[in-house]
DNA sequence: ACCTGAACACCGTTCAAGT
DNA sequence: ACCTGAACACCGTTCAAGT
């Protein structure tokens, strides 16, 4: 049978219709204004003046709502990552992308992990790996120097999202960390040295900065394989 | 005001009775079984033969409870890690101990994130401090390093507790690292070189390994450190 | 002091009914 | 094709009432 000119439904439509990027975006609104625990199919009906049902025309779950969430924020990072720098620069730039992402959007972090499959994701591995290959890192330390990078990097995206949904942002964090090294700074010598030693610099301590300390300690071990 | 003899309830209580141990060993035994999903307090409560709200006179509420079931699991693994042994060493213990615990039980892996308070996470984090010391590794590289061995080895953990969470323990395993592995074989080569030269070795990898390889190269990274 | 279980205020998801 | 919103089957948590 020969191919029908097929109408485009979608421009017909009104201009305030709901589509799938109407609702990932206000989504996303909520998640970033009120945090994880707000974003409702309720809530989210209500923002778009429709009802909680209509959203599962576009959506099939909130994990798919979800997905695309991150998706949208991830493939922003990654449209404005510094191509075309020197490799361990390209790491660097990449990395620090994602966590200030994840900084200000920490519900992706929660996301990030686990979903090999997504598109964001394969820029990602991409991302970390190409600049591998450009730095001539030795094939069989190549596959090992890619995954120490991936992990850590979403490891600690990760971690700085659990961090946050923790505390909600209206906790006072140097009051939290003056507290934490107060409690290390009174532990017995004797079981306890390291930490005792590195009450004051924990608390003086910068979360982007000493995840930027582990990329290099990761690319100087990668530098060590000859 | 003298203090005054204060009998010792507990002791008194039918063997029976409910207690915040007996409530999160039924806690772990519902997470490791079915799942995180599957603590409910109705579930718990139908577990112990008791009403759900008797659960909230032993425990606060439902993050107390993780946060103590988690407790008990580090607690545990903490006291199988080898004491004394090479520096290196010691770490590696510990950060496997850590990852096994996790494998087993995945939900052990979203709580352990952010709450530097808890007894359990002292005892981590002095664990691979500790050695750190032992190791002589300069003072201003100090905080930097031990920073970077607990973001990959917590990251890690929440990284896999995800996956966990993701896929039940029902999926199997191999034929999903396949189908991503099938994915990038066909990514076109300009734009993804690394990601096709690696489908093979992904498909092929154990994440225990490769949580290993990591750690061992940012051991290395810090052995630059001079 | 400790336990019971109904009740409350939520969820995600479905689905008959509308346009 | 798309939208509405009530209904269903859950949650965590509270609390009057029991022992």
């Amino acid at each position: 049978m020969v191919a029908m000119a097929t109408k485009i439904q979608k421009s017909e439509r009104r201009p305030d219709a709901l589509s799938k990027e109407r609702i990932v975006g206000a989504a996303i609104e909520i998640l970033d204004t009120d945090g994880e625990g707000a974003l409702t199919f309720r809530a989210l009906a209500a923002r778009l003046a429709t009802g909680s049902g209509a959203i599962y025309w576009h959506v099939a779950d909130k994990s798919d709502l979800l997905a695309a969430a991150t998706d949208a924020v991830i493939a922003r990072v990654m449209a404005a990552i510094d191509r075309g720098a020197e490799p361990r620069e390209a790491i660097r730039s990449l990395a620090l992308g994602l966590f200030d992402a994840i900084d200000t959007h920490p519900w992706v972090g929660t996301q990030l992990t686990g979903s090999p499959w997504q598109p964001a994701m394969l820029l990602i591995f991409e991302g970390i790996g190409g600049p591998l290959l450009v730095l001539g890192v030795p094939e069989r330390a190549l596959f090992d120097s890619w995954s120490a990078l991936v992990n850590y990097i979403l490891g600690v995206a990760g971690q700085n999202a659990a961090n946050a949904r923790l505390h909600g942002q209206e906790t006072d964090r140097s009051a939290g960390l003056a507290s934490v090294a107060e409690q290390w700074a009174q532990l017995d010598p004797a079981r306890y040295p390291f930490l005792r030693r590195m009450a004051t610099q924990f608390s003086e301590h910068d979360d982007r900065e000493q995840f930027l300390a582990g990329l290099d300690l990761i690319l100087a071990g990668i530098g060590t394989v000859r």
